[in-house]
DNA sequence: AATGATCGCAACCGCTTTCCC
DNA sequence: GGGGAAAGCGGTTGCGATCAT
């Protein structure tokens, strides 16, 4: 063999493009055993070439426990058309409404369905009384945003003044019950140490998505999987528990998880798992904590769009 | 059946923000 | 406080899959 195209560096050749199941299951296991994080650390320990980059990508935006691809229910697009028209494209504030989605996925969700949806609909020549027009929308969203700031900064001088008042109890919001808005549900961020819980969770995916790949790979070429009884071994799961035939990325997915959360069922708990690499955040205060946001909540559940009388009110 | 067009999505790029010494 | 490294983020790309002709 030659040597490689344009090797003029000394440096290794770092690896581009789709990850390998072999890379995901060297990645996968290192982080099991030493948590996520540090991910300067993960080429060098593990022969990954990969940048450091990569790699944590590759753990958040999809082997990453609780990640859920494909399937947007109704429930969610909603959700995600709300949001995006109050946030605009700030894909991570909005993600961090939907438990189990990743910025990534509902940016690409965004792009390829719901816009060309939404420019559908609004083309219609009869559209519902409740749609508004591009003109409206763009007045509705500077509006908003407007009245966002101004609750972030209240809430931030809430919680400060909280904070300050009352040292000696847990200082999160939700034990005030008289706000009983969004705030329960988007309380900032606590670091947690990863659990072995949530390593089991990882297993589980990377198994389903291990197990599409090889169902690609012998649907296309025949030869045998590469893949590993030591994987199935260390999951202590045969990857052939699969069904139907024509698989694909999406078909991860239809492996259902268990007791899923509704939207209106969010726990603390799984609203902050799925925010992007949450074992290193601190308090974050992103646009969740506003208060007035309850509205845009009741909105969220009820899946209508804002009337003028919403508007009205703020 | 062949091939060109379009779609869908994982991954990358590069800029901004945050962290840490 | 400043400077470098890491993380966060949104836009964009590359390419396999699927659709249309």
């Amino acid at each position: 063999m030659g040597r490689p195209p344009s090797s003029h560096h000394h440096q290794n050749m770092l690896k581009k493009g789709p990850w390998t199941p072999e890379e995901d299951i060297i990645l996968v296991s290192y982080i099991q055993e030493h948590g996520p994080g540090n991910w300067k650390s993960i080429p060098p320990n593990t022969g990954l070439l990969r940048c450091s980059k990569s790699c944590r990508l590759r753990w958040t935006n999809y082997l990453r426990p609780g990640i859920k691809r494909g399937n947007f229910s109704d429930q969610e697009d909603r959700m995600i058309i709300h949001l995006q028209a109050l946030l605009g494209n700030r894909w991570a504030a909005i993600a961090s409404y939907l438990p189990e989605r990743t910025d990534n996925d509902i940016k690409n969700y965004w792009n390829n369905h719901l816009s060309k949806k939404l420019r559908k609909l609004d083309a219609g020549p009869d559209s519902q009384h409740h749609q508004l027009t591009n003109s409206q929308s763009n007045i509705l969203r500077g509006q908003w945003e407007r009245t966002l700031q101004e609750d972030i900064q209240m809430a931030k001088q809430a919680l400060h003044a909280a904070l300050s008042v009352d040292h000696h109890s847990n200082p999160v919001i939700n034990t005030n019950s008289n706000s009983n808005l969004l705030i329960h549900h988007h309380e900032p961020l606590i670091p947690r140490p990863p659990s072995a819980a949530s390593y089991a969770s990882s297993t589980q995916n990377i198994s389903r998505l291990l197990r599409g790949w090889m169902n690609q790979e012998s649907r296309r070429s025949g030869h045998h999987s590469y893949l590993p009884a030591a994987w199935s071994m260390a999951n202590g799961s045969s990857p052939s528990e699969d069904h139907e035939g024509t698989l694909s990325y999406s078909s991860y997915s239809e492996v259902s998880q268990p007791e899923e959360n509704t939207i209106g069922q969010l726990t603390p708990e799984t609203h902050h798992s799925h925010c992007r690499d949450h074992s290193m955040a601190g308090m974050d205060l992103h646009d969740h904590e506003a208060p007035a946001l309850n509205l845009i909540e009741k909105w969220l559940l009820e899946g209508g769009l804002p009337t003028a009388d919403d508007l009205s009110l703020l």
